[in-house]
DNA sequence: ATACTAAACGGACTATGGTCCGCTTTCTAT
DNA sequence: ATAGAAAGCGGACCATAGTCCGTTTAGTAT
C-alpha cells in the first residue's frame, strides 16, 4: 500500500487529486492572488484569470465552481483565523466572557475583518442565492445564535439572522467607503445595539 | 400659450415628453407587467421585454436605465401606498403613536410588503451599488432614523442602517421561502428586537 | 511496457445586462 | 407647409459569467 499525500481540506475518501489538477490549482491560486493584488477583486474576470494562469476557462470553473467560489477560496485563510478567534481564542471574543461582551467583541472583530477583506467578501456573497450559503456565514450565524440563546433571546435563530444582515459586508463597506461613516461609529453603534438588546448595560 | 398636459411625476421644467416616447413607455410597462405576471420577475430578461413590447433594446434602457430601474418603476405604486401609510396613515404605523410602537408596526408592514413584492424588490436592489440608492430605501431609512432619534438612540443614522439591513428583502424572502421561517416568527422577532432596543416595554 | 479508464482539460458557445451611434420621428418656429 | 433641431429609436455590438463536449492525460491493472 503506497502512502497517500496529506490533503487536509479534502473529504476523507476522496479519490486522490491528480498531479495536473494540483499543478493547475496552484497556478490558478497564484494568478488570482496576483490579479487581486494588482487590480483589486472587483476587476478580476474569469477569462483574465484563465489566461494569466495559462489554463482553459473550463478548468477555472471546474476548480472553483463560480466566481464567488473562487473568492471564498481566496478568503479561506483569513476567515479561518477569525473563526478560530471567536471559537477558541481568549475572551471577550472567545469563550469565557458574558454573551453580551462576546457578541460586542464579535461584531467589532467582524467589522474590522470586513474592512480588511471587503472586496473579496462582497464578491464572494454576490452570486445569486449564495449570501447565506457561504459556510463562514453559517458558522457566524450559529455562533451568534448560541450567544443569543444564552442571553435569553426568545427566537435566537431569527435574531441571529437579523444581526447577520446588520453586519453584511456590503453594508459595512459602503457605510465606510461610500457614505463616509467611520469604523469607530459602526463599532459604537453595534455596541449600543447589543447592549440594549441583551439587557440594560 | 398652449396648455401643457399634466404629468404629475415629472420635474417641473421638464421639456415635454414626445408622443412616441409616451406610447412606448406604455407598451413597455404593459409588456413588463404581463411578463412578470406570467413568468415571475426573476425570469424577465430585457431582450424578451424589448421583443414583446415591439421596441428596440436601446429604448428599454433609455426608459428605465437598467433592469433594477425597471423593477423600481413596476414597484412604485405599491411602494407609494406603503410610504403613505407610515407617513400619513393612522397610528400605530402613522404619526400619533410612541416611536417604539411605530417602529414595530413599520417592521411588520415592511415584512408583509416584502413578502408580497419580494421578487420585484430583490430584482430592484440587485444592481451593483444600488441597494441603498433606491429612493424608497432612503425614505424608509430616514423614517426609522427619526423614530430612533425620538427614542433616544445615540447614533440614529447608523442604527437605522442596521435595521434597514435586518429588513433586507433578500433576507426576508429567503427566510420565509428558502429557510421555512413563518412570517409570524419574523414579525415576533422584530418586535422583540425593537422592544429591547427602545427601552424595556 | 501496454492498454484501459476515469478524471481533467480547453476553448468554442450561450445567455444576458448594458452601450453606442447612425437613422427616424416629433415638435416648433417661421 | 417647411425646415431645422432635438429627442427618441433600434439593433448590432461588447463584456462577462457560466456550460458543453470532444480530446488529452495521469494513474492503474496486467
Amino acid at each position: 500500500m503506497s502512502s497517500i499525500p496529506i490533503r487536509p481540506d479534502v473529504p476523507l475518501g476522496a479519490p486522490h487529486e491528480r498531479s495536473d489538477a494540483a499543478r493547475n490549482r496552484e497556478r490558478l491560486l497564484n494568478a488570482a492572488r496576483d490579479l487581486v493584488a494588482e487590480f483589486g477583486a472587483e476587476a478580476l474576470t474569469m477569462d483574465a484569470l484563465a489566461c494569466k494562469a495559462k489554463v482553459g476557462k473550463g478548468t477555472v470553473f471546474r476548480r472553483f465552481g463560480s466566481r464567488a467560489g473562487l473568492m471564498m477560496t481566496l478568503l479561506s485563510d483569513s476567515e479561518s483565523e477569525f473563526q478560530h478567534g471567536f471559537m477558541f481564542g481568549p475572551p471577550p471574543l472567545g469563550p469565557g466572557a458574558a454573551p453580551k461582551d462576546r457578541l460586542v467583541a464579535f461584531g467589532e472583530g467582524r467589522i474590522y475583518f470586513v474592512l480588511e477583506n471587503g472586496e473579496l467578501l462582497k464578491a464572494a456573497g454576490a452570486a445569486t442565492r449564495n449570501r447565506f450559503d457561504v459556510p463562514a456565514t453559517k458558522l457566524s450565524h450559529r455562533h451568534m445564535e448560541v450567544l443569543l440563546r444564552e442571553a435569553g433571546i426568545a427566537d435566537p435563530w431569527v435574531m441571529a439572522m437579523s444581526l447577520t444582515y446588520a453586519l453584511d459586508p456590503e453594508r459595512i463597506v459602503d457605510d465606510v467607503r461610500v457614505r463616509g461613516i467611520s469604523p469607530t461609529r459602526l463599532v459604537d453603534s453595534w455596541r449600543e445595539l447589543v447592549t440594549r438588546l441583551l439587557g440594560a448595560d
